[in-house]
DNA sequence: AAAAAATCTGAAACCAGTTTCATATAAGTT
DNA sequence: AACTTATATGAAACTGGTTTCAGATTTTTT
């Protein structure tokens, strides 16, 4: 192992100079400055990160916790942070809470073991007042996911305005019985979540009033869509459209109303959430709210990057625009 | 931030003490290993990780280099190591190669610089003699990739007895016009690839010769699934039956060949590889080959972690086997 | 020409741990 | 009783960097 007094020694000068030059300091002469640059060269030499993290100076790792991998909605955003971390000279530990506290925990236990410099929260399992305490050990930002009344900075799309656009296209569409697949009704602070917003925001611009029948909480899988299609076949009094919270219980739906010979768009109208590549695929197309998850992805990992600077502010929320691609299922 | 001087002052004792309980050495009285333990917890202390690593005695991180995150297959074996290595208490890195050569020498570079300690590579960019020299900065373990003759251990499928099994079975169901798709024909020391074999004996067992045209390199996504689909169509002599390198590529030929108006599997029989959860959700439900990913995770991560033992002997190349899954495109 | 400011460099302290070395006491053997 | 051996602890050295402090030299200002 080549150390900074091994190539003190071959350039003839302290440690201090090598150091300096390494960190770029002020203050050196040409000279000497070539004679450290020869001597990194000629022996191989790269700073070890983990005496540099020691003293306080290296900034190095990102965490971010998911709640799974392989929901394509976070693996596209894992994608997109890992790329932008890259061009940041940063790395990314990546974490899955499995919708767990205490593996949430114990990851938000390396920010204050120092193991990473800094965490992207892409959900959160654990109350915000725990989540807040964290932040004395390093900066936090939200990806997707916020707190009300939290300093924490947050990176999200306009979910309000998604569910508002969908839900509004339906019902240009004609129709007027429009059912609403969602994860979770309530907020943390027990308001309503802002989807849900969106979605009665629509309805009563066009006096339409909420069947509660056709409300589906809790629903997030393909599993989940095709069981939300064999309910709604069961009513006597059926929705012709729906609104679903993300691509993949909207395939589910589609695949089971396929099953059923419930024809879609005709017979239901089907709309999803995210823009998934699955979304291309389902036949008919579908419809769906946009997301930009890239865009997420970067804005989160710059916030992150900021805030890992000393003195820097704090960033801003920011609201990312969602988009409605029109395809064959509505 | 509490040290372990502070911990050493609290109990009266000194730092070496401490130190000695933290890491769980021999010749400790009882009575003191207490008072160091009251005085931790009152403190609130943690190791400083930075500091352990210094000494060369902390390891806890493993890279992990994928292709791309957002590849289902790899989104799921990310999955799989992630959980396994966060059971032996180790944190993982993530990188994406791109497929690029430089960005994966960066990765591999961490290692030289002791940010990571030890890789997995699933997929390889660069030739065996580089990645064989970074062999000496730490553990490095393939998985589902493997360089003939070469000494790092490896933990993958039997690919070629999945093609066969494929093959197989599709001859059995009547067919003698087998195409074939594939990411690369060749291996990177000019060998057939494993895959090709396992084809090509099936082929020859049952006394079948290959059609050169039938054979579709470089396919790797649902829109070259679909080319290929287009491609087929537009030959004199079809193939009734296609074996494909993936499940996507599979995909991409259905719902081509729903958009073609061809029946599968009464006009054309097609079969996967992966057995992602995409299988199952298209029409007909896909028959494919099983790789077991989870299991490939679990077993790498601890290949890896035996190697990064001290005194450890090389874990041996594993051979998960495959499995056919049929379902109705066959 | 003298004073002040800017440029350059090295020795030593520091970061927070682990390990070696030395030493003291207790326990077991002949 | 004398001699090993096992147990237990602390001081100091060590890991590989960065930073402070002090001093030397050069350049600029008065």
């Amino acid at each position: 192992m080549v150390t900074i007094s091994d190539v003190a020694k071959r350039s003839g000068l302290s440690k201090s100079t090598v150091s300096r030059v390494i960190n770029n300091h002020p203050y050196i002469s040409k000279e000497k400055r070539e004679l450290v640059q020869k001597a990194m060269e000629e022996l191989g030499y790269y700073p070890n990160p983990a005496a540099r993290r020691l003293r306080g100076q290296l900034k190095s790792t990102i965490g971010v916790i998911v709640p799974r991998i392989v929901n394509p909605f976070f693996s596209y955003l894992v994608n997109s942070i890992e790329q932008t971390a890259f061009e940041h000279n940063f790395q990314v530990l990546i974490f899955q809470s499995n919708e767990n506290k205490e593996k949430e925990l114990s990851f938000l236990n390396l920010l204050k073991t120092r193991q990473i410099d800094g965490i992207i929260l892409t959900a959160i399992e654990n109350d915000a007042d725990t989540i807040h305490s964290y932040t004395q050990y390093g900066p936090i930002l939200f990806c997707n996911e916020y707190l009300n009344h939290s300093t924490i900075p947050s990176i999200r799309v306009d979910q309000s305005k998604g569910a508002y656009l969908g839900t509004k296209h339906l019902i240009e569409q004609g129709h007027s019985k429009i059912a609403y697949c969602t994860g979770g009704l309530f907020a943390e602070d027990g308001k309503d979540k802002d989807r849900n917003q969106g979605y009665q925001k629509a309805l009563n611009e066009a006096g339409l009033s909420l069947n509660p029948n056709w409300i589906f909480v809790d629903q997030h899988s393909i599993q989940d869509g095709k069981s939300v299609l064999q309910q709604i076949l069961k009513m006597d009094d059926r929705p012709t459209a729906i609104f679903t919270g993300s691509d993949e219980v909207a395939a589910g739906v589609m695949i089971e109303a396929n099953d059923q010979n419930v024809k879609v768009p005709e017979n239901l109208a089907v709309i999803g959430f995210d823009d998934q590549p699955l979304a291309e695929m389902l036949h008919p197309k579908l419809t769906t709210i946009k997301q930009p998850i890239s865009l997420m992805g970067e804005k989160a990992v710059e916030g992150l990057v900021t805030m890992m600077q000393e003195n820097s502010t704090i960033p801003e929320n920011i609201e990312l625009p969602v988009e409605l691609i029109e395809r064959k299922s509505t």
